[in-house]
Parts: C-alpha cells; structure tokens; sequence
RNA sequence: CUCCUGGUAGCUCAGCUGGAUAGAGCAUCUGCCUUCUAAGCAGAGGGUCGCAGGUUCGAAUCCUGCCCAGGAGGCCA
C-alpha cells in the first residue's frame, strides 16, 4: 500500500513542478482520525521551497487523479496529507500474504548481496559463556533475517588457535594432566593459568586417550591441536544445542601456515610505506589512518601480534569476493575498530565493505539481584548452564529482545516463568491456541475453505478485527526496517503485540460459529496469524509447539 | 585525562534517520472460567523523556555545555 501512495504522491508532485531528490516519507498512523497512512512531504518541500505548507499540501490533494481504492484524502494539522483507504485496499496485502503458500517472508532486497558474517569467534581456550550468547543469538538471527531477505549469507567463526593464549591453555592443561600422574607441578608458576573445572576434564580427557604421551612433550603443537581440538567439540555442541550453525570455522593458525603465508603477505603489503622498526619491534603505522597510535605487528620478542594476524584474516576475507562484511563484536572490542579500518585502508581495500556490529554485555539477575562474572577466575555462567536453567527458546528470546548495542539485564526467573509475563510463552500460546482452534472445527467435522474464507475477508469487520488486519501489515514495515538497520530486536516487540491483540480477539468472541462464510473467513485471518508469527518466530530462530 | 555507550512510568525496556495526545511488559489495584487452552482477557492509576541552553512551523529525537552510570584506552586477546 505504501508503494502504491509514494507512486501517487511522486506524480501528484510532478505535476506540479520539476521535483529532484525527492525523499517521501509515508507512515502508518496511530490514531485513525488521521487515517490509514500519513506523509509529510508537503511540510519537508515546503521548507525547500519557501512555501505555505498548508497551501502546497492543499495543491498537491487537489493534483491527485481519483483513484477507487482511496476512500478519502484530508489535509490536517500544519500540514499532513493523510490517506484514508478503502476497505479493500486494506485486504491487500492480506491476500498476498496467504497467497503464497510456501515459505511467506515479506520483503526482498533489491539489491541481493553476497555476505559474510562473522560472530561469536570466541577463544577456544574456555567454553562459552552468557555473554557469548548473546553474539550467537544475535549472529544467527541476523543471518537468517539476511539470508530470508535474498542476500547470500556465509556465517563464520573465527577460532584463534594460535599465539599466548592457547599457549597458555596447554600449560594450564598440561599441569593438571601432569598431576594426574602424580609428578610434582609446584616449581610451575601457574599464576596466569586459566582455573576452570573444564580444564582439569580436559586433562583427564587426553590421560584417558593418549596414556602417559605427553609427560614430556616432544611435539608442542600435536598437543596444542589436540586440546584446542576438544575445546572446539565442546563449543560446537553448545552452539548446536543453541541452535546456531556456523558455515565454516576459520582457523587463525591457517594464517600462519607455511604454504598459504597470509602472514608474510601482509608484512610484504604494509612493509615499505606503512611500518616502522622502533625499540626491537615492528609498528604499523595507523595514526596516517585516523588511529589515535600505531600499532605494534611483530613485538621485540619476535611473537607476531593478535592484530597482525587479525589484518591478514580481514584481507583474507576481502579477498573472497563478498559483497559486504559483517562483524559482530563484544562491545569490550569497540576501540579495536579503527585500527582495524586503518590497516583495511593500508591494504587499499574498502573499509566501507565492512559493517561492525557491537554486542552488549549481559548480566545476569536472580531473584533480583546480579550475578557477578569474570572470565578469567573461571567466574562465570556458562551458556550451557543457562540453556539447561532456562530453556533454547527463551534464552534466545531475552537475549534479542533488546537493542544489540545496549547492556542487557538477563532475569532469569521470568524466562523461566511459563506464564504471560514471559513474553516466549505468551507468543507460543498464540500460536498453539490457533492450531487448537484448527484442530477443534476438525473435531466438529467443520472444513476450513480458504478460497471462500479469502473471498469473504470483508465480513470481518468488528473492531479487533479490522486492528489485526492492520498489524499484519505492519510485519512487512518491520522487517524491512530489520534489514535495512541490521536489528532484529523490533520483531520481538511486534510479535508480543501481535499475540496480544489476538489473545484479545479470541477472548472477545467465540471463533468458531455456524455462519459458514463467517467461520471461514474468520479462519483465514487466523491463517493469516499464524503465518507471521511463524515467519517472525523463524527469524528468531524460536520453535512455535502447536500444543502447549 | 581522552574516547565510546547509555540516562524515557516504581522496575525492565521500545520509540531517537525531527512530526499530530510519549508507548509496551512487569509490579500495584478492580473485575471475568457450566462456552473454541484462564499459559488468557477487560479496566484503573502511574511521566519536569538526566539538567540547562540552542536550531525550527514542530525536539524524547538534531547541536553545545554540564551532571550521573557503564565500558574502552597493552609489545594481552
């Protein structure tokens, strides 16, 4: 429908003079005393023109042709054109939307897009915890609403395999692996070491596999692989559980391999015009690129940098032909950014290819007060612990239904309340109630007709009705907005409201009558219903039970 | 000290690319189950949109200053 009006406004406008850049607005209204659609493009050209918005709004209504799916167009307040519409016109979309049998998404890019999305990417040297969940949550949602939307989406986890921390973790391993055969570990200065519990598993993990091979270590790294190795089982399955799929696991140490060189290839790319050997180390100079410092490649000790190696996996990336690059970051990262843009630059790539998304942290709440974390002392809730406390789908749930760059307070006690203050119960009950009111006109051996329920959709038009149609609509606003700006959050509020306002509906009348075109058209708007909490819930990657 | 986020109802948050009377949920109070799932519904109260200026027909939204909270500023990752 909005297509339909800008289509109107554009020419009702041009035919009045010679518009350029031209940029309408068109919004649904909230009250219905300004109709079903509003713009403000006579105020906005007004302003650019030095006229009389009243005046113009009133030259572009009387330039408008008579169109029969406009009920009535008024000119109100300083300046709005709003636009009353013919109850047919507003079963528009509806019809669209049920008729398309398959898989209904409502919008599709115009320009589709071959994309690479990296999330998540934590160290393997721990399992994943709250926080982690919630760049899944996100990534994954994310990458859905793009795929859905016709881009090409490649999801990616970067596993840093390499360098001081994984060193690290072996010898946090090695120790306690050294401990179980009793050898004397007290002379190790273990005061670095990761302490979780997952580390002395570990350890009896690889004594169970490989006996006593590695007292003395003869290959460092077939030790190291072999840790990393179960440590990245162990992410996959948690990530499996949380029902996020990663396309493919991009090793860092893969960087560094021999043949592929991406390393040297980045220090022969930045070498002469941008580094610079000061104090026994290797600089890159980023401050030419809008960084606040340069930046150190290769340190005294000849140890490559994690950032070094980070430029090599960025160019990697540029050089598989996406389109675009996404990342999703901890917000703890934000002032890695524009080092990060300065190198992309150095390499003459397009740092505009590459969107950054930062992830807020999480904290969790019991029975109202906050649970304190911190990775290091093994102070932390993982995020199996809390799959197992609160379940896949609400988890997923609270962890988007905020703004993605905005700390998030986790309640654990109303995600696990299964009633409607839990909003992931309250959405699913919709969606059961429907399939419980399909499955009980089976039981009174009454046949849906969906043609006669579509043609019959103008029966409906009692207040909560002719709401619900409306809001259907509205999915369609959403998601476009989600793709445009990278959020999924709003789906989450829309879905609520949806299940809310039908929650309303099915309590106000019974669904379920003797009026045959009625009933069926009736059951069509429930299709309807279904259909986009369904859609919306895909995208969040929540089940919807038909029984509850 | 510098930079980044944020400050909206008692609580948790939407709204922020300027638009018409600022919205949800929770919590509180009052009603509704012989009828399709009460895991539900109907109704009520609750606001100086951190403070002060500015921009304009119009500001929660944009700009400046200040206050408060959290985060970032390694030859760590």
């Amino acid at each position: 429908m909005k297509d339909k009006i800008h289509e109107l406004l554009v020419s009702a406008i041009n035919d009045l003079y010679e518009s350029k850049d031209l940029s309408i607005e068109i919004v649904k209204t909230k009250s219905e005393e300004h109709g079903d659609w509003s713009s403000n493009i006579a105020m906005i050209e007004a302003k650019k023109r030095g006229e009389n918005p009243k005046e113009l709004a009133k030259k572009i209504i009387n330039s408008f042709s008579k169109e029969d799916w406009i009920e009535k167009i008024e000119l109100a307040g300083p300046g709005f054109i709003n636009f009353f519409l013919s109850k047919k016109a507003n079963l528009k979309y509806l019809k669209e939307l049920l008729d398309n049998k398959e898989s209904f998404f409502p919008y599709k890019e115009k320009n589709k897009k071959n994309i690479l999305i990296e999330y998540v990417s934590s160290n393997p040297t721990g399992p994943l915890h709250v926080g982690h969940g919630r760049g899944a949550a996100f990534g994954s949602a994310l990458s859905y609403l793009l795929k859905k939307s016709g881009n090409k989406v490649t999801e990616e986890y970067y596993v840093n395999d390499q360098g001081l921390q994984t060193k690290i973790l072996a010898d946090s391993v090695h120790m306690k692996y050294l401990e179980k055969f009793n050898i004397d570990t007290s002379k190790i200065d273990s005061t670095n070491f990761y302490k979780g519990s997952y580390i002395d598993e570990l350890a009896s993990k690889i004594k169970n596999l490989k006996k006593d091979t590695f007292i003395k270590i003869k290959n460092e790294k077939e030790f190291i692989d072999l840790i990393i190795n179960e440590m990245m089982l162990g992410i996959k399955e948690t990530l499996n559980n949380f029902k996020v799929n990663f396309d493919s696991f991009f090793s860092e140490s893969y960087l560094y391999d021999k043949k592929a060189n991406k390393i040297r290839e980045v220090l022969e790319d930045l070498k002469s015009d941008h580094s610079f050997e000061k104090e026994g180390a290797l600089w890159f100079k980023s401050t030419k690129f809008g960084d606040d410092k340069d930046r150190v490649l290769i340190r005294s000790d000849n140890q490559e940098t994690y950032f070094l190696s980070d430029i090599a996996y960025h160019k990697d990336k540029f050089q598989r032909n996406y389109d675009e690059l996404i990342n999703i970051w901890g917000s703890d990262h934000h002032g890695y950014l524009p080092r990060v843009k300065a190198a992309i630059e150095a390499l003459k790539l397009n740092p505009e290819n590459l969107k950054t998304i930062f992830i807020q942290f999480v904290s969790l709440i019991k029975k109202g007060k906050k649970i304190s974390m911190s990775t290091r002392s093994a102070d932390f809730v993982t995020l199996n612990q809390l799959l197992e406390e609160v379940g896949v789908d609400a988890a997923r749930f609270f962890y988007l239904t905020k703004k993605s760059d905005q700390a998030l307070e986790f309640d654990i006690d109303l995600a696990i309340s299964q009633d409607k203050n839990n909003p992931v119960y309250y959405i699913q009950y919709a969606y059961a109630r429907i399939c419980s009111l399909e499955k009980e006109l089976k039981k009174r051996e009454m046949i849906f007709d969906l043609k006669e329920g579509i043609d019959n959709l103008d029966l409906l038009e009692n207040k909560s009705e002719l709401e619900i149609i409306s809001s259907l609509e509205d999915y369609k606003i959403i998601i476009e907005q989600c793709c445009k700006n990278y959020e999924v959050h709003p789906i989450c509020f829309y879905l609520r409201d949806l299940a809310s306002k039908f929650h309303s509906y099915y309590n106000s009348e019974t669904i379920i009558n003797d009026d045959q075109k009625l009933r069926n058209a009736k059951f069509t708007l429930l299709l309807a219903i279904k259909k986009t909490i369904k859609s919306g819930m895909d995208v969040l990657i929540i089940e919807t039970p038909e029984k509850m």
